[in-house]
DNA sequence: GTAGGATGCTAAC
DNA sequence: TTAGCCTCCTACG
């Protein structure tokens, strides 16, 4: 699940349901217990997402890191909590709440400067577009890249919160090959994917899975039966591989490009 | 029961 | 470029 759109929803969730209390904090698994033990009893002041950082406020100087990685998730459910499973990497439970985190790949306790260098190797976020993100930072670095917009779009430094499937999924609708160099994209070219991610990526978070396939493609509009898919949201290429193009009717393809799976149509997508 | 894969990233070679 | 991190789920015997 996580993209860029599932942190910012797991920002607003963590807030809505333990920000302004003061937090019962544990590590039932306990590589984060001395932190924990820090923390425990303190009120959640913030919540704040970039990119795929999560950052939990406390006492307004304390901060929780949280990378998802490729396994980590968060469980919410009502009070009381039932005991935790051993995989509980952090547990917060107030008297109407708790979550469960477990398999981040980052969980730490750090500080104002520290969050703040991590915010520095973060390009721009298409949702914290209304702030501070500007796409013309991302447009910089790829206009002057020789590296594939599809290594590029991967790349945090260049542009925060796009993952595997937006990846993908934006590719496919703005018809650019994979494989085309970033110093290939046009500057409007630039703007329209830009755009178009913020749109998806709201949807994103307002819906929490990802769809991107156009009203007049989805597979009622198309006369197709329903997708079978088991990720969560309607999707023109990911994961598609041999499948039939929802437009063109070709095979969709598939290669491994930094170690990760790139899915698109050739026949759509122009070099 | 076991192997393998997954929407991610980093350090080390 | 590769191994490693860490968890859950599915496919396959």
């Amino acid at each position: 699940m996580p993209e860029g759109h599932t942190i910012h929803r797991l920002a607003q969730d963590y807030a809505s349901r333990f920000a302004g209390t003061a937090v019962h904090v544990t590590s039932p698994q306990g590589k984060f217990s001395d932190a924990a033990a820090l923390l425990d009893g303190a009120e959640l002041t913030h919540t704040e997402a970039h990119g795929k950082h999560l950052f939990l406020g406390f006492r307004d100087t304390d901060w929780i890191h949280i990378h998802l990685g490729l396994f980590g998730k968060v469980n919410f459910g009502d009070a009381p909590a039932p005991p935790a499973t051993d995989t509980v990497r952090l547990r917060l439970a107030n008297a109407t709440a708790y979550v469960d985190l477990r398999g981040p790949t980052t969980c730490a306790l750090i500080t104002h400067t520290e969050k703040q260098a991590i915010h520095d190797r973060l390009g721009p976020d298409p949702l914290r577009a209304d702030t501070d993100a500007d796409p013309h930072l991302a447009y910089r670095r790829i206009s002057r890249s020789r590296t594939t917009i599809a290594a590029l779009l991967m790349d945090q430094k260049v542009i925060a919160g796009v993952g595997n499937v937006y990846r993908a999924e934006v590719l496919f609708r703005h018809r650019i090959d994979p494989y085309r160099a970033g110093k290939d994209i046009a500057p409007a070219q630039w703007d329209a994917i830009w755009t178009d991610l913020v749109e998806l990526m709201r949807e994103g978070v307002r819906n929490n899975r990802i769809d991107t396939v156009r009203p007049e493609h989805t597979p009622e509009a198309m006369g197709r039966p329903p997708r079978v898919d088991d990720h969560g949201g309607e999707v023109y290429v990911y994961r598609r591989a041999n499948l039939p193009c929802h437009i063109c009717g070709g095979e969709i393809r598939t290669a491994d490009l930094a170690a990760r799976n790139l899915f698109w149509c050739p026949n759509c997508q122009t070099p």
